[in-house]
DNA sequence: GATATATACTTGAGTAGTCAAGTAATAATC
DNA sequence: GATTATTACTTGACTACTCAAGTATATATC
């Protein structure tokens, strides 16, 4: 009875990973989750151009409105700035600001540091590989 | 400046897929969200013996508060129950209850349809592979 | 066998999101 | 060019967690 589709094992590893990522990443680092980390990373790779909130959100797969909510506390503080996009007055564009560019790269060394714990050694020469899966899998969904 | 390591872009697409196959999840199955299908799941596989909390927790790679509070409308509606663990007082146990075995079955089902949706086909045959990579990781990790 | 330490769990207060519904602006259609 | 549909975003009410602190039991130490 208990074939144990790979894919089972597929989400729930995986949801079990991302969990335990979560909760190294956030600890440790100010403040900084690991939502707000991929949020600045995509926007320092945007540019000064900045972006849409519905083209991040669509970035990290979340909702228009959790982006909402989580980029709220992230201008109060610093780490991101809005302006109004000339073009389409009903979005606004998000860029990273300098606040924003100093945790990304305190964020950056953490998840190296991170990455560096957690996949075993054995394992590290597929790592690549495994990312460049992911990718392609992230690509087809929403 | 931009090296782009790729336990980066591991983190990042695998919060992204995983944000993604939450939502998806949850809609469509009355109410049965990931986290409560693979508790399901892992007790199913505990059998009738059941399991700690703790354990449980450890498994699915949440707080063992997490497990508390997951639990208490699970058990409400039937899911799951719990019994006193005769060798320990301060723990009870969890186990499946009919409700929830009934509930894993059709979480199973969608879950199958899900990764049929979700992976390209080029990269089915790697399933396997990915899966027990995912597996490896997690091991590693708490 | 009393004391100290560690473990299993729960609880209060807070954060990180969700969905459904609302507002405002743009685009498409006639 | 008025109407309709679509898009970008926000908001209210809710869920799913987190951490820190508390309670009860179990284990180790002397």
């Amino acid at each position: 009875m208990n074939t144990l589709h790979p894919s089972m094992r597929f989400f729930i590893d995986l949801a079990r990973i991302q969990a335990v990522l979560n909760r190294r990443f956030d600890s440790g680092l100010g403040g900084l989750g690991l939502s707000e980390f991929i949020i600045l990373f995509h926007l320092d790779e945007a540019g000064k151009e900045g972006m849409r909130r519905v083209d991040l959100a669509e970035k990290i797969g979340l909702t228009a409105s959790g982006v909402t909510r989580l980029l709220l506390p992230m201008e109060k503080i610093g780490l991101v700035k809005r302006e109004a996009n000339r073009d389409d007055a009903r979005s606004s564009l998000v860029m990273i600001a300098p606040g924003g560019k100093r945790k990304l790269e305190e964020g950056t060394e953490r998840a190296e540091l991170l990455a560096e714990e957690l996949v075993p050694a054995a394992r590290k020469g597929e790592m690549k590989y495994i990312a460049s899966l992911l990718t392609d899998i992230g690509k087809g969904i929403r």
